[in-house]
DNA sequence: AGCAAGTTTTGATCTATATCATGAAGCCAC
DNA sequence: GTGGCTTCATGATATAGATCAAAACTTGCT
């Protein structure tokens, strides 16, 4: 079982851990040789479960490695002048946090678990190392770096020029592709953050977000329960976020 | 004289242009052995110059390249869904653009030169087999993608978070920032950008912007004249943006 | 189970900024 | 230099979404 939620701390086992993870299709190992992947492998280090609340790394804190989720959410954020959190990103399974610590060997954002989450810690010198080695893994991490400033940027073109319905709508959009490209339901899933969460990251007010999702489910575009949503009508809620060019793009990481 | 205005466009000449380049203590060859440098030279493509208007690369086109501005300022913007414009980043000399098409490879963003600019043509292939010969090279482009990857999430708390009078201050500073990096005057400076352009940009009305800049002038923390701007009471300004943490960090690209 | 603390929903009100409208000032082409 | 076109400034008005307030629900703790 490649997720196992108390993994050994190293992994000096028989077979390669990366190698039979479910997620190596979508994580770094992507079109590596099964030699290269298990050479990946073994600088990896799995770590014991993070629990709701708990933080993967702080900001300002110094930077060595790079985390894979393997299970569970995160968030990211970075406290601002006034104190205030900014949240930054959500990261689910198969996705990398810490690239932006690279630059000024210090992390620029505090990451925390938004339910019980496990890792793989990627000390960075070492993946810089085998990179060396592994053309191909140095161009799926350029590739992995450049994806994460196109995400961004069109998280930017969200902030400065998209209503709330239409914030909403991306998001929920977005993470149902995230899930989907994972198999999981498109469809129907349970969000790991809050309305708060939500409503921080969008740049909305936690109020207007509630109230977004409830007269999404009036006008039967999706169904909420709670932290449950089903997306009932799918092509409405891509209408609405604008599915014709990029916005196929945000709801498509 | 590195930087001209109508370079060869190719480079076989007696010393390295980089070399000569008054910007490469910003750009790409930052630390890097003269030996490497003449090496990276040998890949840079100097191109003539783009008039303003003019198009570096479009939306949708395929990624080849990655480009070093050298003199004149590009804004990069994708076209939304409902056909406007939304400006995703301005360009200066020394800064690279293009790394979001390595992802995909094509450009996510189309880029333009807002007066004549001259850029360094990077052929991304040659620059990525570089890397495996110089490894400082490679760690320099690691850092260049995280460094743009923090300050991306910068912005999106500028938009996420801030009002107006920030929004503009944060702009403001961080300009005058990029040029005193350059050895220009951190305190006076041209725009070469539009209201429109810095109003789309930060997520306001070119009728938002125009007002604030006018009240910053009454309140004598700025004094404008057309496109010409003069920080007078740099102090405040960074208090309007929050100077003690993160926003230091987004006044100092 | 039962209580305290947090989260979500819903309603009423307020406000920062967009939008609309107009005139002035720059800027380019001929 | 003059006419036409774009950018900029400023006033008046409208509005999306914030803020304030309070009730309904969840969640976790002992």
């Amino acid at each position: 079982m490649s997720i196992s939620t108390a993994p050994s701390r190293f992994n000096s086992k028989l077979t390669s851990q990366c190698q039979n993870c479910s997620l190596s299709a979508l994580c770094l190992p992507i079109a590596l040789a099964d030699e290269d992947i298990n050479r990946l492998d073994q600088i990896i280090e799995r770590k014991r479960p993070l629990k709701k609340g708990e933080i993967l790394f702080h900001q300002g804190q110094a930077f060595d490695s790079v985390f894979a989720v393997r299970t569970g959410t995160l968030k990211t954020f970075n406290i601002t002048a006034s104190g205030e959190e900014q949240i930054t990103g959500f990261y689910c399974p198969s996705e990398l946090v810490g690239l932006s610590g690279i630059d000024n060997n210090s992390y620029p954002i505090t990451a925390k678990a938004l339910e019980t989450t496990t890792v793989c810690e990627i000390p960075f010198s070492h993946l810089e190392n085998l990179t060396s080695q592994i053309p191909s893994l140095k161009h799926q991490l350029f590739r992995v770096m450049s994806r994460k400033i196109s995400d961004d940027q069109q998280m930017m073109v969200l902030l400065g020029k998209k209503n709330a319905d239409e914030k909403v709508a991306s998001f929920l959009l977005n993470l149902s592709n995230r899930f989907k490209k994972r198999g999981y339901s498109a469809t129907s899933f349970r969000l790991a953050m809050s309305r708060g969460e939500v409503g921080n990251y969008l740049g909305l007010a936690v109020e207007t977000v509630s109230r977004v999702m409830t007269r999404f489910q009036k006008n039967e575009l999706i169904e909420v329960d709670g932290k449950e949503i089903s997306i009932i009508n799918l092509s409405e809620m891509q209408k609405l976020v604008g599915i014709a060019d990029d916005c196929a793009r945000i709801a498509d990481i």
